[in-house]
RNA sequence: GGCGGCAUAGCCAAGUGGUAAGGCAACGGCCUGCAAAGCCGCUAUUCUCCGGUUCAAAUCCGGAUGCCGCCUCCA
């Protein structure tokens, strides 16, 4: 089954055909710089990592550019409040910003252009645009003008006509059209400058990302992906100035993701309920984050609340649980690995496929994971069997074929996904560690009242045993008797 | 005013013409000293409502209601 993607120009699923047979040329609008990313920032960015991990999967060779907006209005602004030089701040969020993305386990693109580091391929394109008619400058500063771009509006399904000029912004009347947007701004005394035709100043938004994806991926790019709220005006008016430029087709594919909503209500400074990543992160395991935003479509609103990532967070409990289990089985876990696809037979095979399959549907990984908990239960209910001596397939080296083989097929899809990526043991400690230190209780107390409560079972106790085993609950910590010995965790 | 989206069980959520995935929660069973974990079973004759097209509709078309987003910096 071929790939098909949701395209935002078309408003349809397109079968997925590169321009250059076997490349994928993909360029992701980044951060503005200014601030702490937040949850919305990190769903854009993990599902454009999930595509792009699927793709390479598939074979591509993929180009993913995803730039950092690194001068800018609100950079300049932040850092006169704050009395910082702009360049400095700016440097400070990229730095935070590479700590979160770490830590929700996110690829490095395989580059990520500062907008200050193409200043002069910015000025050319500018120039194109000047030298085309197609762009005026005025003041110091230089505008698009949109009515001289016939495309202007085919993205966002807007007419010029339509728009109502200046309802919420006030007229510029140096402009011949209230639409024309800024491609150079003059500079103000005291601000980040650059040298240009124009005078001194900086670069607009928009141009920004139309120069750095021609310079690193060329004039046409097959995937450009970014938030749903970008297509108008920065998406629009990137096909404005690149295909005014080029005269050629600027994207095959846009690719926008949905938002992401604090309790039902959106994201906002007025509400202030802006949930930084770092701040979730004290709360909840990165991958439990990722698992719950991608049990979403990507086009589609998400909705964040503790209750639902909380839920998120109790199944992925579950598959490491499994995951422990068949450590315990196999003596380690098996390694994923490009070339062991072949090596997946029967239901391995199987749940894959039909992973891929949903993955091939405009990256449902959704329904992606919903095969995923198959697999684990499917893999739970083989273990069972082996586990019980007088049932299963007799034949262990058989069995332990087939573990191994379905719990590769289960990393494969959490490689997919971004999930999965550490060792049982480690996975559970960090849960522990996070909950201890949050609730400042001590393991060593618990190891020793899980000991008391061995010796109470012992001598048949049961009273005091179970009397142990609540006031452990009480402080969250949960026990299992399993036939090793007892073990306890942290309850989600 | 213009443009667009969404409505599926107690909650979350897939499913875009062939007879309702999955998760959480609840309940029953196996297992267990009792639990937990895991497994099995059970949980929507039905997809906001009203019409229409079709052998067949949650899916397509028309209408109604409700919620939401974009048009301003925004992921």
């Amino acid at each position: 089954m071929t790939l098909t993607i949701y395209n935002s120009l078309s408003r349809s699923k397109e079968p997925f055909e590169t321009i250059d047979p076997g490349k994928v040329k993909m360029y992701v609008c980044g951060p503005t710089v200014y601030d702490s990313c937040h949850i919305g920032h990190a769903r854009s960015i993990i599902v454009f990592d999930v595509i792009y991990r699927y793709l390479a999967f598939a074979g591509y060779d993929v180009t993913y550019v995803r730039n950092f907006t690194d001068i800018d209005d609100k950079i300049i602004n932040r850092a006169n409040e704050i009395g910082m030089p702009p360049a400095a701040l700016a440097e400070k969020y990229i730095q935070e910003f590479y700590v979160d993305m770490d830590a929700l386990n996110v690829l490095r693109p395989t580059e990520e252009p500062r907008a200050t580091g193409h200043i002069g391929n910015i000025i050319r394109l500018i120039e194109k645009l000047v030298e085309k008619g197609i762009a005026y400058a005025a003041g110091g500063d230089v505008f698009f003008s949109v009515d001289l771009f016939d495309g202007y509006g085919k993205l966002s399904g807007r007419k010029l006509d339509d728009m109502e000029a200046g309802a919420r912004v006030e007229i510029d009347t140096r402009k011949k059209n209230p639409f024309d947007f800024v491609l150079w701004k003059a500079s103000k005394p005291g601000e980040p400058e650059w040298d240009s035709p124009w005078g001194k100043g900086r670069p607009g938004w928009h141009i920004e990302c139309s120069a750095m994806s021609k310079d690193i991926l060329g004039e046409s790019l097959d995937i450009h992906g970014g938030g749903k709220d970008l297509i108008f005006p920065h998406h629009e008016n990137e096909i404005a100035q690149s295909e005014a430029a080029s005269g050629k087709t600027f994207v095959k594919y846009w690719v926008h993701n949905g938002f992401v909503n604090i309790n039902h209500e959106k994201m906002s400074k007025s509400l202030g309920n802006f949930l930084m990543i770092k701040d979730i992160l004290k709360t909840y395991h990165p991958e439990a984050v990722r698992l719950f935003l991608l049990s979403h479509h990507y086009r589609t609103p998400v909705d964040f609340s503790d209750e639902a990532v909380r839920n998120v967070a109790g199944g992925l409990d579950k598959i490491y649980t499994l995951l422990e289990r068949v450590e315990k089985f196999l003596g380690q876990l098996p390694v994923t690995g490009a070339d062991q696809y072949a090596s997946l037979s029967g239901a391995a095979k199987d749940f894959w496929s039909q992973f891929t399959s949903a993955m091939n549907d405009d990256f449902n990984t959704a329904q992606g994971i919903g095969v995923l908990y198959d697999a684990v239960r499917n893999l739970n209910k083989l273990l069972d069997s082996c586990e019980k001596s007088d049932s299963g397939n007799p034949d262990d080296a058989e069995n332990r074929r087939t573990v191994f083989n379905e719990c590769l097929a289960i990393l494969k899809i959490g490689n997919i996904l971004g999930i999965l990526s550490q060792p049982p043991n480690d996975y559970f400690a960090r849960k522990k560690e996070a909950v201890l230190e949050r609730q400042s209780v001590d393991a060593g107390l618990i190891e020793a009242l899980i000991q008391e409560r061995k010796d109470a079972r012992k001598s048949k106790d049961f009273k005091k045993a179970d009397e142990i085993r609540d006031r452990l609950k009480a402080m969250n910590i949960e026990i299992e008797d399993r036939p090793e010995g007892t073990v306890w965790k942290v309850m989600s």
